[in-house]
DNA sequence: CAGATATATTCCGGTAGGCGTATACACAGC
DNA sequence: GCTGTGTATACGCCTACCGGAATATATCTG
């Protein structure tokens, strides 16, 4: 799924910085710049590429362009993590106990433990 | 938080698909290249970036190292996620809203400084 | 010990992507 | 129209990082 384009959107720091912030309310460019005291240029190219990955949408305002969250790849990302959540809500097969196959499987000539 | 190390990890669609084929069960490295047609030394490369953001874990055997998942930066993600859970299921307040509200603020001039 | 197997590390070349500056575009108000 | 404000794009520089090949390290086998 689409999950790789959510993730690469939010590995860059900043552009991770601009979602938390959009988590509150939807903002200006200029307000986003200054509260994270990046340039302007910098801001409007991080916000190009989140909303490509469809995390932000805008909406003009006069001159300003106020951009807000979406959620749907977040949602996917929900989904997508849903399929990892046994891994600590049930104990699921430990490394350990794939180790102890496997050792196992490898048949009688192993004496050897650590 | 983490959450950035977590995401910068998963950016990468080769570390991704390592994940996901590691959520099966634990497998040693030449399985993991076979399986995903990638070379051995970048696979390796992969599980140090993926070991390092506390993704996965390895053990020995024999020559091999069994790697597998550790849930710790996904239930660390899920936690993160949560705090957006409200995007979807509350219908939250959205973009046109903020618009209208902006709107109707426009008449009076708040200050706004450099 | 030598040789085989499994994995990690190193070096190199190419490239994607970040920042800063300058510039282009869009809209408002006069 | 012109000017000011807000945002987007273009250009250049630079660093991080990916893939591939060669090499180093570790462990088993005989």
């Amino acid at each position: 799924m689409n999950a790789n384009a959510t993730f690469s959107a939010l590995a860059e720091p900043n552009r991770l910085q601009i979602v938390e912030l959009l988590r509150h309310r939807p903002l200006p460019v200029g307000q986003i710049a200054e509260r994270l005291r990046l340039g302007q240029p910098q801001v409007s190219k991080h916000l190009r590429v989140l909303s490509e990955a469809g995390l932000v949408q805008s909406r003009p305002l006069a001159q300003q362009r106020i951009y807000g969250l979406r959620a749907e790849p977040l949602k996917e990302l929900d989904t997508w993590l849903e399929r990892y959540r046994r891994l600590w809500e049930e104990r699921f097969e430990q490394l350990d106990d794939v180790i102890r196959d496997l050792q196992r499987n490898k048949g009688k000539k192993d004496g050897h433990r650590k």
